[in-house]
DNA sequence: CAGTATCCCTTTTGATACTG
DNA sequence: CAGTATCAAAAGGGATACTG
């Protein structure tokens, strides 16, 4: 078995197709951190420890399915901490990890990006449709 | 109609579900950018210009309409420039706008983070694993 | 060469109902 | 409350054939 992450530029990997390639897993770790509802989980709990009931409402739209699902992935992913209390009714908290600050930290800069600069590209939307 | 993007913190946004509700145009340039299409389009050409062909190359994989659907939607948000000469066989060349090669910067960092903590990922799934 | 058009299959997602 | 199970709807994406 060979690694598939040797010591080399990222363009050369992309090249050499090892960077996101099918059988690569941080294809599947970029798409849980840049989905719709794991970036909103991240950065809703930048803000600190949630409850799954509490994600429901912030990340508002999301049904219960996805956001299960995309809780225990970005937990799988050591991501997120889930802490379970043993009393009825149930009552679990959600929280970041040192990994999943950083990994917020990331995702937060990308989603910042597209805020602040989401005029310009509306610009240039306009502007493409007016010149049809 | 009111600006859905007044000067609040991102928090607020994502609480009042301004940031990425489903009708919010960010959204949409948002998931463009993070596509796995997208995002190695954004990141080949931080190398420099590509003709169409070349693109299929380097981001092997991808179908002929994929890529034709992911390079009309990044161009649409001015994030990259298509340069068609007229001439026969057509020669198509696709490089980084000035503001794509910001928003290609930040998709980087993202993955560049995911290449670079890969290894404590995937050590956070093995335990995981090994707990159950 | 650089696409577009069409068909079809797979994956994703949402609604709803149910459980510990 | 915090999920799981199930089914139907919708979107995503590939293979192929065709065009300027």
């Amino acid at each position: 078995m060979t690694d598939p992450h040797p010591r080399e530029s990222l363009s050369d990997q992309i090249r050499r197709g090892a960077l996101l390639s099918t059988d690569c897993p941080s294809r599947e770790v970029l798409k849980r951190m840049t989905s719709l509802w794991g970036l909103l989980v991240l950065m809703i709990l930048r803000d600190g420890t949630r409850r799954f009931s509490d994600l429901r409402r912030a990340a508002a739209g999301v049904s219960e399915k996805m956001l299960a699902q995309t809780l225990q992935g970005l937990e799988a992913d050591g991501l997120i901490d889930r802490h379970a209390f043993p009393v009825i009714p149930p009552h679990v908290e959600y929280s970041l990890t040192p990994l999943g600050i950083e990994a917020a930290e990331r995702v937060a800069a990308l989603a910042d990006w597209v805020e602040v600069n989401l005029p310009r590209v509306m610009e240039a939307r306009a502007t493409r449709l007016a010149a049809e």
